[in-house]
DNA sequence: ATAGGTGCAAAATATTTGCTAGGGC
DNA sequence: GCCCTAGCAAATATTTTGCACCTAT
């Protein structure tokens, strides 16, 4: 699973860990997902008119959400750290951050 | 409401609007939110465990959404363009795009 | 009269929780 | 046995929708 790069929503989830583990249920995927997000080792991506993906990269990138398809893409470019720096001069503690771009991937726009 | 920071959820912008007009529903709200957003006129900032904010700029800005407290704070930084031309000459069709920091606000980390 | 927007309530969707029970040490 | 985690189902939270009705054109 850690090399997943589809960015499951928690319902993929269960229902691909039930080919495993034929009795788990939804409510045990949840309960993972929420302690894996709070230690920080998986990453929750609530998305705008759905269900929140999980990402089990936890190096920083970005995600692309296709209006279309649905699919959350991988965006790999360096994050600016001068964001988040200017965020901790001004008093803020950053945990986590988040960049969400929405559109049209390339298969759909064309 | 133009003017208003505060990023309100549905449930607060209905509360305030049934003061103005008392047999308002929240159906309604949601409805209204949708189509706004649709249009481009406000933003949906969907939010890790809890419901969405709404957001009436829509010119391109951050936001920090603080794990104490809850509030989400605007961050006024300029977006690196940069990372959304990059986008594009990849193909994707940028619509819109969202950062948002998780963390502690001033407030609340002191 | 017709179109568009609304109230109301039910439905749909998404997520969390209580409680009991089973497996590993 | 004790503790941790899971199953299951109910509860909760959030959002969407159907339908009848009202109002302005």
């Amino acid at each position: 699973m850690q090399g997943d790069r589809s960015h499951p929503t928690a319902e993929a989830i269960y229902l691909r860990v039930k080919n495993q583990i034929p009795h788990i249920s939804l409510g045990t995927i949840y309960r993972n997902l929420k302690v894996l997000a709070e230690q920080g080792l998986i990453l929750e991506i609530p998305v705008a008119d759905g269900p929140a993906r999980y990402d089990f990269r936890t190096d920083n990138h970005y995600h692309f959400i296709c209006d279309k398809c649905g699919h959350a893409h991988d965006i790999e470019m360096p994050l600016p750290t001068s964001l988040t720096q200017s965020l901790q001069r001004s008093g803020y503690a950053v945990r986590t951050q988040q960049i969400l771009f929405y559109g049209l991937c390339p298969n759909c726009k064309s």
